[in-house]
DNA sequence: ATGAAAGCGCTAACAC
DNA sequence: GTGTTAGCGCTTTCAT
């Protein structure tokens, strides 16, 4: 089987006997062109089927108009609830994504910087992966002015823009709710702390606890991975406790879930013997039995502000004193995990 | 601030003296460069931050090494694992992803074709837009020989390859164990019927039942868009069905999860009153009360299967005689939502 | 072992 | 209103 070879303007400008300018001129329906020579030009390109080389408009141009993202996974329910924000707002304004996983792993992180970098990307967006310490993988970059944004996972340096929750308040407000539900003995099942998301819901809810006149115990601090697996092997940890806890703030759904679960089948009553909080508002906190309470966590609405400041920087109208640190609020969804039956 | 310029190979070229055609051969390490100039140029150009332009090279070579991968949505288990397992055979090979969502959209499934053409990607990885009927936009592809590889919601025509679950068995099997189970009155929640997988598994579905003597009820054909939402809707329909059926197949594990849920909570008893199956084997399928038989849909495999039969496409090694559906198998995996207490 | 030069497909400054 | 020309950064043939 012959292939088509690509159509070119030099293919459309030779039929036509104009030169190759007038065609990429008349396809971009520039105005200085006569009418009748962009019409004819146009429809003779539709008739060929020919396609921009967009590859070659890229290089002449400096610019891909493509935004390159890297993200720790995409098999997380907040993960692609961003990306589907940010590709609303993205597509219109003709921009459009290109994304690769970390898989959590730092160097893959690196690697897929620099390749992104080499495909000259007009920006991009970053979820550092777990075991991400120091970012100067992102400096050339900035070196050369193409906007780095963060979000959820950001690194310390104030060097670039970036998105979060307000996890520490997220993480106080779980917690004080779970204490107003008669907690004291509160497990946190957190993540990796080198990742402000996790350390910051950890700081909400020690500082929630010790306002409530209970001091940190760190036997009731578990860290793990947070998937499914995790939270089942938690709640072997926390069946062992003497006393048992009387409640569990886990940094995300699934783990929550799994944990809560585990602890059923071990014969623990939820939320009569101990009270359950999750994080995300992930569709299986609404599933298990009973509803999970967690923190709801507006991905949409956060690819959206990204997606929209970052069209603003490309085209040099964010304000100079545009704060580096966005907060996106998030709220305490309450469901039947953590409501103690007041008879009792 | 003034942004660093990019660094070229005529820069390096100029600051050593020596053309750029030794620069770009030497930056490759070709042999008929001597090591003592190869080792200058890679030093330099590592000092001076030289970062090869990928958008140049893929012009100069009419390649990009990059393939392009087109799917409903990104929030969904079943894709994340598919998407993983592409990525880690893809990535060593020396290619990478670029990724972009129809979000069920055929419109925005013909754009993002587009896109990717005038990308010039080596390569096209598809699954189909539910309301996807006609693949027309796809054709610059085919002509051109760039190859386009479907999987999972794949076209009727047999002019690319395919990679499919044997949807058919797979819903067949379901249906079987949900009879053997001393039912008799089976609903089946099903997606948009255009699409293989789910006109597959209700065609297993209805064989399996007609095999054992239960002839079709349309009234025991829900179709809907497999959601939480629509799996709540759902259970509000079935409970108002006189008699109350005994059994329930989904097409997808979300869907089958909301319903049992909303189910229960109207008092129907699981597995005792109505049993349920779900598809998929996505990680709510343990979490949830009970455990939700289900099909395990390996994606991880499936991905892992597809990357590397493109890539043996794109180095002309797949043999001319590859049969052009591929068929992963599944297997039913049996929980405690299907299993009537024997006692009864 | 190295260099000169052409060209991938497109755009834009400058000419007429 | 249209054409000429140069150049984006890289690779590669051909020459030396």
């Amino acid at each position: 089987m012959s292939h088509k070879k690509d159509i070119t303007i030099y293919d459309i400008a030779r039929e036509l006997r104009i030169s190759a300018a007038t065609v990429s001129r008349s396809l971009k329906n520039s105005p200085v062109i006569s009418v009748k020579t962009r019409q004819m030009v146009q429809e003779l390109a539709h008739k060929k089927g020919y396609r921009p080389n967009t590859v070659a408009h890229n290089l002449r141009k400096q610019k891909t108009n493509t935004i390159g993202m890297i993200v720790p996974r995409l098999d997380s329910y907040f993960i692609s609830t961003v990306l589907a924000g940010i590709e609303t707002v993205l597509n219109p304004a003709g921009y459009h994504l290109i994304i690769s996983q970390s898989f959590e792993n730092s160097e893959k992180e690196i690697v897929n910087a620099m390749t992104m970098f080499n495909n000259r990307v007009d920006a991009l967006i970053v979820s550092l992966a777990a075991d991400t310490t120091e970012i100067s993988h992102f400096e050339p970059f900035m070196e050369k002015g193409v906007p780095v944004f963060f979000f959820d996972r950001v690194c310390k340096q104030d060097i670039c823009q970036k998105f979060v929750l307000d996890n520490y308040q997220a993480g106080y407000e779980m917690t004080k709710h779970l204490i107003e539900q008669q907690s004291r003995k509160i497990v946190h099942i957190t993540g990796n702390l080198t990742k402000n998301v996790y350390n910051d819901r950890m700081n909400g809810y020690r500082q929630a606890i010790e306002d409530h006149g209970i001091s940190f115990n760190p036997a009731y601090l578990i860290t793990n991975n947070l998937s499914l697996k995790a939270g089942i092997e938690a709640a072997e940890q926390i069946i062992l406790m003497k006393p048992l806890p009387d409640a569990i703030f886990a940094a995300n759904d699934l783990c929550a879930s799994a944990c809560m679960a585990a602890l059923k089948e071990k014969g623990v009553k939820i939320p009569d013997d101990i009270i359950i909080g999750g994080f995300n508002n992930d569709p299986v906190s609404r599933l298990v039995e009973p509803r999970l309470t967690t923190v709801n966590y507006p991905g949409d609405t956060m690819g959206k502000i990204i997606a929209s400041k970052l069209i603003d920087k490309l085209q040099g109208k964010l304000p100079a004193d545009f704060p580096v640190t966005q907060i996106i609020k998030s709220e305490l969804v309450v469901r039947a995990s953590t409501l103690r039956k007041k008879s009792a």
